[in-house]
RNA sequence: GGCGCCGUGGCCAAGUGGUAAGGCAGAGGACUGCAAAUCCUCUAUCCCCGGUUCGAAUCCGGGCGGCGCCUCCA
């Protein structure tokens, strides 16, 4: 089988092939560290690591690179604001944002570099493109991109270039550029970039790079002059990802990229979420709400990345119904007796039906929503198995929790939900003394001191289940 | 105004020419001292109208409705 996805660069889903058999080479756009990331940024993180996780499911060796914006008009004017340097402006935001995606079991990728890192490379990117006059300088110092030097401009967006001129609000042309559709690619220095120390010397003048250059230059000195895909929300699409195919192939004379994938905005409760209208929700908001991050990540993964997925509160109470069954499904099939001599069962078959339907949905443009649904088919399945059945052929069993723990390889919610299960040894020890109490109290048929012993551990948010092998115990969860 | 997307059961969401996956909720049942938890079973003809076809949720045309991008933005 193999894998298809939607290129916004032809406009169809294509068959993925990459430049060097086996290996991929990735560069997902990230977030500026000007804030924190709001649940809008992390349906794209979590989709990046769904495509990391799902390649290398598949066998590709991955390169997986994702920056971290830290010089921008936003960072340099609330560093300004605050008074303190970019570095220490951006530093607690990036900490937060890489502690945010680990809550959600967002796999680390290979590098996460920063554009003031860069800033050599960027200069050099710029100076080819001077040198072959793709791109102009301006009195105060800036440097733009000469677009109509690039007759291939607009492609990825499919935008018509006279009319997005004419179309065009002529803002103030602070950098005196010859052309409104013409891009920063280096901004000459003022004020208050020198204040908060985003400015850099450069042959043609000190500056600071303009966003777009940024992108470029991590991309092609980490990943290589062509990546094998680019990933990004769908708002980065025009101008953003637009303008870095110009600098890009302008200054290499080569593909820059050859898949684009880009990622539907989420909406929140019905509305568009985005930070400039403030209405943005925090993973942190999220946890002290007290929602698991298995219900987060599930329902950020319940549509597929190119559809419309309005995100809700009743959602992640379904979706923390969802996981639970998953997570029960574990425990089950981990815990049902098995016999040596124990007849066949259905489980092989289910098992590679199973990671067949798994692997048919992600292949077609990485659709989660779909081999959510082949995963749960199993469950569905070999729970009536295991209903139906005493014992299991040892296996039998073993081969019906690889598969589970295969596809969660990729999804990621068995693991994410069976991390949060870790609970304080003096608590346990506490619960499990009044387990006892209570089990003596049944014996004892005395249900009213049973019933007090329950009532005073849900008190402090402690379930008990009763089961055959005695009674279980966990921490009741919040909303979703 | 330009470009584009979407409209499937109470909610979310797959399916894109061969007769409706999955999750949540709901109903019924199993289990239980009672519960909780868990498991099983059941519940749709796909916004409307017209067309193409042996056959359409799936293709075409027209409506109605929702949304995104075009500006810093994942």
């Amino acid at each position: 089988m193999g894998l298809r996805l939607h290129n916004t660069l032809a406009r169809r889903t294509e068959d993925f092939h990459p430049v060097v058999a086996g290996r991929v080479g990735i560069y997902g756009c990230g977030p500026t560290a000007y804030g924190p990331a709001h649940i809008g940024n992390f349906r794209t993180f979590v989709f990046y690591d769904l495509v990391h996780r799902y390649l290398e499911w598949k066998g590709y060796q991955v390169r997986f690179v994702m920056n971290l914006t830290d010089v921008d008009d936003k960072t340099i004017r609330a560093a300004r604001d605050e008074g303190v340097s970019l570095g220490h402006y951006t530093q607690p935001w990036v900490d937060r944002i890489l502690e945010e995606a680990d809550v959600l079991g967002i796999r680390r990728f290979d590098l996460y570099p920063r554009a003031t890192n860069y800033i050599e490379e960027m200069v050099q990117i710029v100076q080819r493109l001077l040198d072959r006059d793709l791109a102009y300088t301006t009195e105060d110092g800036s440097v733009f991109f000469d677009i109509s030097a690039f007759p291939t401009y607009g492609r990825l967006s499919g935008r018509d270039l006279e009319k997005a001129r004419q179309g065009e609000r002529v803002s103030a042309d602070e950098y005196g550029k010859e052309d409104v559709r013409d891009f920063a690619l280096w901004k000459g220095t003022k004020p208050e970039d020198e204040k908060v120390g985003a400015a850099w010397d450069a042959p043609w003048g000190r500056g600071r790079p303009g966003w777009h250059l940024e992108c470029s230059a991590m991309a092609l000195a980490e990943v290589g002059e062509t990546l094998d895909l680019h990933l990004g929300g769908e708002d980065l699409i025009f101008p953003h990802h637009e303008d870095e195919i110009a600098q890009s192939e302008g200054a290499t004379g080569r593909t820059f990229a050859r898949y684009w994938l880009h990622v539907k905005h989420l909406r929140v409760e019905g509305k568009k979420m985005s930070k400039s209208l403030g209405n943005f929700i925090t993973v942190g908001d999220l946890l002290e709400e007290g929602v698991s991050p298995a219900a987060i990540r599930h329902q950020l993964l319940s549509a597929q990345y190119r559809s419309e997925l309005n995100f809700t509160r009743a959602g992640l109470e379904a979706s923390s119904r969802a996981v639970r069954r998953l997570v029960a499904f574990g425990e089950r099939i981990r815990e049902h007796p098995v016999a040596a001599d124990a007849p066949p069962t259905s489980l092989l078959d289910l098992a590679d039906q199973a990671t067949e339907a798994f692997n048919r949905a992600m292949d077609d443009d990485l659709n989660s929503a779909a081999g959510m649904a082949a995963l749960f088919i199993f469950v569905k399945r070999a729970n009536a198995v295991l209903d139906a059945t005493e014992a299991l052929d040892p296996g039998e069993r073993e081969r019906a929790v690889r598969v589970l723990e295969s596809l969660d390889q990729v999804l990621g919610l068995l693991e994410l939900s069976e991390r949060s299960h870790v609970v304080d040894a003096s608590l346990r020890e506490w619960v499990e003394e009044r387990i006892r109490a209570r089990a003596g109290a049944r014996e004892r048929k005395d249900w009213g001191a049973a019933d007090r012993i329950r009532d005073e551990l849900a008190e402090r948010g402690i379930v008990l289940e009763d089961g055959e092998g005695g009674t279980r115990w966990k921490r009741e969860e919040g909303v979703g």
